[in-house]
DNA sequence: TTGACGACTGACCGAACGGTCGGTAGACTG
DNA sequence: CAGTCTACCGACCGTTCGGTCAGTCGTCAA
């Protein structure tokens, strides 16, 4: 684990995480990479032990960018719903702060299959981080409804709610500007989005009850 | 436009399908596509145009199975909260039905961006879906609103969260599996995500008040 | 019987793939 | 000044990529 001068595999890494995010792991070429990092291919096998590992090392950057935001807020001392909306907030803005992240992640989340037979070291960190960031947010939830403060929810659903609805939205590109009207990253956008989640989800979850009668016949059709 | 005998043609678009879904465009070969069929690779190039054309129409039949079944519950003649718990119980249905859709779905919104220049005919059919379903929720939502039954959110915002919730979860893999602890497609499973995604929606969509309070004062930290 | 047609194939093409190898230039150390 | 180390490069390897093409085989109408 040599620590080259910063410049040129950091340079190195950040082409790479712009070209993965917009065309995935077997969308990119080393020479690609190469091409535009200013280097010549042989370098980049200089500092990286070759594609899978510089792809490993990438995601392993963008979690852990997420994880050191993240993470305090899931940790600190306020009432459940509180953490629950600060880290919200915390999740959206370090998704936001980088465009690549959730386009990297939710691709990242698909393409470990091809990881599964030789796994790269590089990717047992990454999987590590994902874990650490799904148990707090776990953890939050189930104190919460211990609390009263959440009605009685399925904690793994709701995880994957938030997932779904953080990363997805960030990661949507076109699709969810043509929704939106309007650009994914700007400030106001941004911003909203934020407050739409919170509030959907601290209404959603609310343990005061009011919501809309549920028609439970109708339920279990299809399929 | 030829209709050939459904059998092999429709082999290889299942084919492609499951390969695809596994792997997204650039990781799968026509080779592979054709091994896996039982036909040789010039037969592939004789019922498609080419790789593009044929992941084009592969996307357009999962976006037709997903259409057939949630449009007509968007345009039933019930009430916006009604029809809303049945279009996500018919979306939820549809996409556990073939656990591929799901991934394709996803894979299909991201690599989009390779087909934007030179774009197969193909695409506008599944571009003119997409565009369908989402104008079909985003009306339900706002005549809820306009009817008083849901309150005053950022319907842009609410799409997005729906389509995240919903494609996001039957596309998370192993990572969605060791959240769940259990199989993403089983039926119990399907029947929880379901009654969940209901159940937070329509109580975070309730005109009736009664959410947790929202601090407003820590909401904009970061960036 | 013939001819047209659709389904299908093997051989082949140029380009691109990930990766290796031998070697060079410069900085730093004894 | 010799020895070493790091960053970097051009040339090259075997393999695989999407795609083409000439041709075979069976079917069916005239």
């Amino acid at each position: 684990m040599t620590r080259t001068a910063p410049s040129s595999r950091d340079k190195i890494l950040d082409v790479a995480e712009a070209l993965f995010a917009r065309r995935g792991y077997a969308g990119v070429g080393m020479r690609e990479v190469a091409e535009v990092s200013g280097l010549s291919k042989s370098s980049l096998f200089h500092h990286f032990r070759g594609k899978a590992p510089l792809y490993c090392e990438v995601l392993g950057r963008v979690l852990c960018r997420i994880e050191e935001r993240v993470s305090p807020v899931f940790a600190a001392p306020d009432a459940p719903a509180r953490r629950l909306e600060r880290g919200i907030g915390a999740l959206v803005d370090a998704l936001a702060e980088h465009p690549t992240s959730a386009r990297l992640l939710l691709r990242g989340l698909f393409e470990d299959d091809e990881f599964l037979l030789d796994p790269p070291p590089e990717a047992e960190a990454a999987e590590a981080i994902v874990a650490t960031l799904i148990r707090g947010l776990e953890t939050l939830l189930r104190e919460g409804m211990e609390a009263g403060e959440f009605r009685d929810a399925s904690i793994p659903d709701t995880v994957q709610t938030v997932i779904g609805a953080t990363v997805y939205h960030f990661a949507s590109g076109d699709v969810g500007e043509g929704v939106l009207g309007a650009p994914l990253f700007s400030a106001e956008a941004v911003r909203r989005r934020k407050r739409e989640l919170i509030d959907l989800l601290l209404h959603g979850l609310s343990a005061k009850g009011a919501g809309i009668a549920v028609d439970d016949t109708t339920r279990d059709t299809g399929e």
